[in-house]
DNA sequence: ATTTAAGCCATATTTGTTTAAGGTAAATTA
DNA sequence: TAATTTACCTTAAACAAATATGGCTTAAAT
């Protein structure tokens, strides 16, 4: 079976530059540009991308200029840009969740393939969710549909205010439960979901 | 005033080529495969493309092989505001960290705050810092530093093994504790550290 | 009515880029 | 010890790709 062999320390770091440039610049590198890097030839690039793409860590595609792709084994993730979605802070009830004055910032996340704007994120307020680890100022991202499976963790709105919890589904009836023994779950009130929470993120940065 | 000027049919669809063999290559088409494409001439192309940018929608390298950038004057949100950062995977005691083989993905993050390649992640293991709200799964963001401050979460390397752990420094020295009871903290043997957490992603998608 | 822009074409030239073919030396493996 | 791998080199040739000219037609703008 052919296993991914180790790199040397030169093929990892040409292997590091080939990417590195293929992120900076909206190509991968030539021969030429590498050899300019490294300050070696262009025959001695050729010995190493060649040995690099022996070894299952780079694709080339023949007499195509900058032809390269980085395949490292193990990721078949393509990793091409970014998006930026919205925060939304949290609102009191009757306000416009999804208003422009409501931005509080933007994330990056990795572009999905598919949907465009079906992702935003949420500034987390209180204790509520604290034992799923979930805290007060952490932002939760979210895929907005309008249902879930029983344990997701979901944004719902209960009296027009967006609230995070976990959703409980019953053969009788749907309900709301927090992660904090202090706060009881929402039984017997009218709420819509309006997504499911699919990330979490935590800044340590003091503000 | 250099007002961004609409596109014709044509060269929308041709900057949607441009744009979508972008992302299923890795690399940008060549005049030629987009003259294919639209069985048109070479000259032809040449023409389009220059009116293309003209009108701002992409930048071209001269002399540049499959130099295009495709910068549509509306989403300047997309691009230039992330970084890929590597996501490494936590390795046995005594082999190298920050080696190739061992990045699992990239997460992306906003650009700047700080310097460039000073970022990496770090996929966390175990149970020890649960208290403190990092899980096993977790994915944590840092920030390479060989110090931090009383009180920082930290990635510290202890026995050429790297462990997430708050940093505890008292007058008379330094510690590493976590944050779960069924954990004692590290007092008396040698460590260094790497960086500092700087934010904490979970990701809540099913395996 | 003249200019400008949009679409097209063809051909030649220059530059960029990859490939081919050979060689040297040191370190590692069989 | 012989064979392989790594890491370099040089030179030439072939191919890929961008650029330079110049010319054609139609529709819209000044």
């Amino acid at each position: 079976m052919a296993r991914a062999k180790k790199l040397t320390q030169k093929q990892d770091a040409i292997l590091n530059f080939i990417e590195k440039f293929s992120i900076e610049n909206p190509f991968p590198p030539t021969l030429k540009e590498i050899a300019e890097e490294f300050k070696i030839t262009l025959g001695t690039v050729q010995d190493h991308v060649f040995a690099i793409e022996k070894k299952g860590f780079i694709k080339r595609f023949p007499d195509v200029a900058r032809g390269f792709k980085v395949t490292r084994p193990g990721d078949n993730k393509t990793q091409d840009m970014a998006d930026m979605i919205p925060i939304y802070g949290n609102v009191a009830a009757g306000e416009p969740i999804f208003a422009q004055e409501n931005i509080q910032g933007y994330v990056t996340m990795e572009k999905n393939k598919a949907g465009h704007k079906i992702h935003f994120a949420l500034k987390i307020k209180g204790e509520s969710m604290k034992d799923a680890g979930i805290y007060d100022g952490d932002i939760v991202i979210v895929r907005k549909q309008d249902d879930a499976d029983n344990g997701d963790v979901v944004i719902a709105l209960l009296d027009d205010e967006a609230t995070c919890k976990t959703l409980k589904k019953t053969k009788i009836k749907a309900y709301l439960e927090a992660a904090n023994p202090r706060y009881k779950a929402i039984m017997n009130r009218p709420f819509s979901i309006i997504g499911k929470v699919i990330e979490l993120r935590r800044g340590y940065v003091a503000a």
